[in-house]
DNA sequence: CAGTATCCCAACGGATACTG
DNA sequence: CAGTATCCGTTGGGATACTG
């Protein structure tokens, strides 16, 4: 298999990814990739490695089962690391690797985004429904 | 009013803003933003105006009740304008507002990202169930 | 402390049919 | 062509209880 993995990585590399086209696994990143506590994940983590409790605490309002469920999902992905000291009570790191902070710069441009641009947001919006009352 | 409308305003500004917190109306923002749909439908749009359908051919595989309801979501929160043109049949304009203008460098950020890492992801996550497997 | 397992409701989102 | 309305399955996501 050695023979063909090198010419099925260029193959691979050289098709062209497209997140317009249905079917593209891109697609599927995108989804991914457009979720608010991904982003607040990513967002705390790229402050340095924090423990389970630490991130619950920073990002107010997650559930248990969300914040989990997200750290599995980057974990899989690539963009995090998780490593349990086997202590009492039990302590779970999680630290971003290379490709999760390649992530960051993007991640938080969204998150400070929304946090610069909201009051025209909100202005708009109030517009918006004045002007659909009429 | 007017002598605290700008007051108002100025203590608004002034707010922190904080998509960490729960009850800031950021987080809100932020679940806009982080939407699959409005990045690709910014993305069509940083081109220039487009029509309606000219956008849901576009997007592939976008239904016509999630894009109609995208777009008007967008337009509430001024990133965009639609414009009727009353003929027969009717003929429907969307077009980036300055606001929606400021948004394109991000929205494209998130999309080119996952279609130029796709391939890291897709070996992290295959090694990721690899070892999950074993 | 970190995580899993249920239960359960609400929102997301597709398919289809209908209107101006 | 653009949009609304309805139906309905799927998923998101919170609350709670329990385990190592």
């Amino acid at each position: 298999m050695a023979t063909t993995t090198a010419a099925e990585r260029k193959e691979q590399a050289r098709r062209d990814y497209d997140a317009f086209l249905d079917l593209c696994p891109t697609r599927q990143l995108l989804s991914t990739l457009t979720d608010k506590w991904v982003a607040l994940v990513i967002a705390v983590l790229s402050d340095g490695p924090r423990r389970h409790s630490e991130i619950a605490h920073r990002i107010a309002g997650v559930s248990q089962k969300m914040l989990t469920q997200t750290l599995r999902t980057l974990e899989r992905d690539g963009f995090l690391t998780r490593t349990v000291t086997a202590s009492v009570p039990v302590r779970v790191d999680y630290e971003l690797t290379p490709l999760g902070d390649e992530l960051v710069p993007v991640m938080t441009a969204i998150k400070s985004w929304a946090e610069t641009h909201m009051d025209r947001v909100a202005t708009a919006r109030t517009d918006f429904d004045a002007r659909a009352a009429r």
